[in-house]
DNA sequence: TATCAACACGAAACCGTTTTCGTGATTGTT
DNA sequence: AACAATCACGAAAACGGTTTCGTGTTGATA
């Protein structure tokens, strides 16, 4: 087993001080031509590499990123990380990930732990849990310790950071609008909980459209599906009491889902109901008849996001004192498929 | 902004020696009682935490574990990453993740970025360009250094390291047994490109059962689709030119796909043919008809890798020689819905 | 009163780098 | 020949901890 050499080492074997080696391999012009060459001529032939965690101690910074999210086994978040690691990578950054698992509690571990100098900055959207409960404590005293944190998708107004969302409101708006213009005039809406603020911004744009064409707002079209095991029965039910032409859902599960049960019923799609989805996923491309779906361009999600927090870090470093904060909107598209009216 | 405050700040502060806050922090019995309550609670005042890169340095362990996987968006891999990052929070590790895109020198760059001194081990699975290639010298690189490496699901017999697979073949096997128990005769395999050798398993199973029970061996039934976009097209052709009364499919997007081509062309499912998919995910659950499939249990496989690796790690630490690896089998079982008989 | 533990703490080395500041040797200048 | 400038390199501090090994003080014991 080969231990790993270190400069150490090297000034050892070839007589010379640490510091000379040290310059020599950053071919530093104090060291002549002679002993530069012999000096990387011997750490090539030995494969050396300096120690990262020495040269983060001594540089104070990681050329590490945090990035927390609340669900990996998630199509949307998984298109985000991506494109995370993608542009990290590209600027010689690692992504170190943890899974708050939309727990409170594990968020705050997780962020904790990143943050005693593993990282450089974070990456995350906002946990249910954290939502729900409305602190953002952890938040806080990571910027206050001037570490650069950029969130997305699941954002707060209560923490001073760089921001990436989506133009939610408007997407779903735009959705309905379609529907409407094709003579859709019942249509449901699907969403979950409220505390997830996507949702909410999702009916906001639901309820603008409907408003906008002079629709009838009827709260019995509207479900809003908990979190819990029976979603499924629940929206079956739904979908025997009402009368609809069109559903808008919050996100593929359950505009699959919706399809499905109205499939059962006898209904044709788009005949009879016209169908759109949130997050254009594997699902929505697969599924029968395949989906019309809001795309939320995560992958570009992630690159902005990682653009924003390598910015800011690299900003630090050169002291750059510049405290506003930008709040970048990816704006959504939709992807027309066979769940909806072709024009 | 509150800079993150040190031992020897806080020795400065309370006019002691570096030495003795570092102890008393530790609850050394060589600190009197008062002067702990003194330094104790003037750290948790001003909220001391050490710093994680000056211990790794100091202890030569980072408590991070490298991941690389081929691809994030990938139902599969991203069951494994939750497992592992699962196990190893809970062993107070970080999971420091890497992508490799399937691609060869990603994952070489990506495995010197991690190993210089970034993380205490590897977990990962071959891409689809090293199996190609066939070379492995960057992971022999790395446990020649004394690094633990970890492999699961794309493994080589190559490298001398401890694995973590699943029964492909047996599980393939099992599937097709039960399609013919219930009397289907002309059974398809779609499979992938045979250097991903999951693929290549899975046909042996396949294979296997059909000579058990003396089936004739028709190479037009198996169809081996590239890794391109046209895929669809080809596995549409398949179906419209073979004639068959069950497929097994070595993925689950393969197994919605010809469901769908199937149903086009008026078969139903299961009464004309049978389908059965690896990869038990959400589309598995949400095709229509739902799809049997095989069950790959990736987060049990994540945390095994973990654990196995963790182990190795803190062996390493106890300077227990004990070369000898292991592998250990991760059972995949057969879920079954509606793309089959009930029995 | 001299001796000796036990106690409570500090000095210093160390992990592997980077970087500043000397310094001895060589060369060039007058 | 005396001096300055340049060159090529080394010593040492620093990053923020951990840990070993003193060492001065105290109280008990012979």
């Amino acid at each position: 087993m080969k231990r790993k050499i270190t400069l150490k080492d090297i000034a050892r074997e070839l007589d010379v001080s640490i510091s000379t080696v040290s310059k020599a391999l950053k071919n530093s012009d104090e060291i002549s031509r002679d002993t530069k060459e012999k000096i990387q001529a011997f750490a090539r032939l030995y494969n050396y590499r300096p120690n990262n965690i020495a040269i983060s101690l001594k540089n104070k910074r990681t050329k590490n990123i945090g990035v927390i999210i609340p669900d990996i086994v998630h199509h949307f978040f998984t298109t985000v990380f991506r494109g995370i690691e993608k542009y990290a990578n590209g600027c010689g950054y690692n992504v170190i990930a943890c899974i708050s698992d939309e727990s409170f509690d594990k968020e705050v571990i997780n962020m904790e732990m990143l943050a005693n100098g593993s990282i450089d900055g974070f990456i995350m959207a906002l946990s249910a849990g954290t939502q729900l409960k409305k602190d953002y404590n952890h938040l806080k005293q990571v910027t206050d310790q001037g570490i650069p944190l950029v969130l997305f998708d699941r954002v707060t107004d209560e923490v001073a950071c760089d921001k990436v969302v989506i133009n939610d409101a408007e997407a779903a708006y735009l959705a309905v609008k379609k529907m409407i213009q094709h003579g859709r005039k019942r249509i449901a809406l699907l969403t979950s909980e409220a505390h997830f603020n996507v949702s909410e911004k999702r009916a906001e744009g639901y309820y603008k459209a409907l408003k906008e064409h002079n629709l009838p707002i009827d709260e019995e079209l509207v479900l809003v599906l908990p979190h819990m095991y029976d979603e499924e029965k629940i929206s079956e039910r739904f979908f025997q009491q009402v009368d609809i032409d069109a559903v808008l859902c919050v996100n593929e599960i359950y505009a699959v889902r919706s399809m499905r049960h109205l499939q059962n019923q006898g209904k044709r799609i788009p005949e009879d109901v016209a169908v759109i989805g949130f997050t254009d996923g594997i699902l929505s491309r697969l599924a029968s008849p395949s989906l019309t779906s809001v795309a939320q361009h995560g992958e570009l999600m992630g690159e902005t996001a990682a653009r924003l927090l390598v910015d800011r870090i690299e900003a630090d470093y050169q002291d750059l004192e510049e405290p506003v904060y930008r709040t970048e909107v990816i704006r959504a598209s939709i992807v027309e498929r066979e769940s909806t009216d072709s024009t």
